[in-house]
RNA sequence: GCGAGCAUAGCCAAGUGGUCGAAGGCGCCUGUCUGUGGCACAGGAGAUCACGGGUUCGAAUCCCGUUGCUCGCCCCA
């Protein structure tokens, strides 16, 4: 064991991964672009009290999973446990509330929660989600599963289930939520034991509990999208046609609740075929009383949330054909301390006009000089030695056709410049 | 917070009480090829066998503790 390891939950993302992340995180720019949402970069630590009051105070994020620390101003700060409440924390400071509604923002970033880690499950992860602040209309609501649905089939998912919700709002939901209570109550003998604390705690949690007589009485339960208040079924009706317009086809379980307090009316998630707990890859939903909650005037908004490290790793199952990386262009090899220092001469020439140029490990012969161009993957090599500092010249080898010529440096340089 | 499994070089790993001053493979370095890669061959470097304690004449191997990792529950991306 070496001394200092990453610490847990924690991950190094080295070289031979990052083409996974450069290209999820590519193609979450440009489905951002085309459906003109812009970036929004929030700061790593907020107020702790901003995830209390946004996310809720009986959730698991606040109970027992925020990084939560006081500073040396006596400040206390929490690490971004989510990506939702900074973001109107931000519409409302830089009174985005001015600018035409609804305010459509886009985010990837780190986000923090002290979990025990698990396949998929990081104490930091890195989410890329998108925020629609301003308007309830539920077009909206329609564009942003739009969005999502978009994205994930744009990184090559495809054998994936977007799943969708409603769950009311302050209006229906207190009525739903006792009938579901006095539905449960019944069935006290038959729950397991965890389901009987979130009978009191959180009732709607009831609902996606794994064990199976939970399961199956789940099944029967009372349904939210059947006590719906008339706006909210109205616009459940809406998100749901809007939807069908578009052919995005969508499994309605009256079973996905979510864990965040906030989320009002519509709900969804897209999860994978394969089975796995940690298996959803993108969840989001409305959050109509979020923004008021933060201290604004009553804004709705709706968004979503993705975790980068799950997508990564359905993109690798996949077998998704990800561009890899591009390798240098140019390894400099030289011979002998004169060379080395025309070696060094030309690559600053070539680094400045743009062109990658890495020097060759100077103390090797320059067989193994090659080989390491080969381990590289460089496509030319240039070759300095006696003959070639006596001439001006440089030896250009390419690597994938075995041929090699002498020109000037000046001419190599030039050529280079001309593209 | 609860439960289970695992821990031998950078990576994969053999080994289940003495023949281990620890096999093999990948990778790395050098040479065969004194200025030329991929292949082959030869050689080399790299391991307090996670840490601490115990049992034993003897421990990588058995027991206990610690730490770490992995997986599951909870919850979530």
């Amino acid at each position: 064991m070496p001394t200092f390891q990453a610490p847990r939950g924690t991950t190094d993302r080295l070289p031979p991964e990052q083409k996974y992340w450069r290209y999820i995180e590519s193609k979450a720019m440009d489905v951002a672009r085309r459906f003109g949402y812009g970036r929004i970069d929030s700061p790593m630590f907020e107020d702790a009290g901003l995830f209390v009051r946004g996310v809720g105070e009986g959730t698991d994020i606040v109970e027992k999973e925020m990084y939560i620390f006081e500073d040396r101003g006596g400040d206390m700060l929490t690490l971004r446990a989510e990506g939702t409440a900074p973001v109107c924390r931000a519409y409302l400071q830089h009174g985005m509330q001015n600018q035409a509604q609804p305010v459509r923002m886009y985010y990837i970033c780190p986000v923090f929660r002290y979990e025990r880690p698990q396949a998929g499950r990081f104490r930091q992860h890195h989410q890329f989600g998108i925020e629609a602040i301003g308007d309830p209309d539920p077009s909206v609501d329609a564009e942003v599963i739009e969005l999502a649905w978009t994205f994930t089939h744009d990184i090559g998912l495809s054998d994936i289930t977007l799943v969708t919700n409603s769950i009311g709002d302050p209006e229906c939901r207190p009525e739903y939520i006792r009938s579901l209570k006095s539905y449960y109550e019944k069935q006290q003998t038959h729950i397991c034991q965890d389901c009987k604390g979130r009978l009191e705690r959180n009732p709607l949690r009831l609902l996606d509990c794994k064990v199976e007589t939970c399961r199956a009485l789940g099944e029967e339960a009372p349904k939210s999208t059947e006590c719906l208040c008339a706006d909210c079924d109205t616009h459940w009706n809406r998100v749901q046609s809007y939807l069908d317009a578009m052919g995005i086809a969508n499994r309605v379980d009256h079973r996905l609740v979510r864990g965040l307090d906030y989320y009002t009316r519509t709900v969804f998630e897209i999860q994978p075929a394969v089975e796995g707990a940690q298996s959803t890859i993108l969840g989001g939903g409305r959050y109509d009383g979020l923004i008021e909650q933060l201290g604004g005037r009553h804004t709705p908004g709706i968004g979503f949330g993705s975790g980068i490290e799950r997508l990564a790793l359905n993109v690798q199952r996949a077998g998704v054909d990800v561009p890899d990386e591009p390798s240098p262009q140019y390894l400099i090899a030289t011979i002998g301390e004169e060379a080395r220092v025309e070696g060094v001469r030309l690559a600053n020439s070539m680094r400045a006009i743009g062109v990658g140029a890495i020097l060759a490990n100077g103390g090797r012969a320059l067989r193994g000089q090659m080989r390491q161009a080969n381990a590289l993957e460089v496509s030319s090599v240039l070759i300095l030695g006696e003959d070639e500092v006596r001439d001006g010249t440089v030896m250009v080898r390419d690597m994938a056709t075995s041929s090699q010529e002498a020109i000037t440096t000046e001419a190599f340089l030039t050529g280079l410049r001309s593209g």
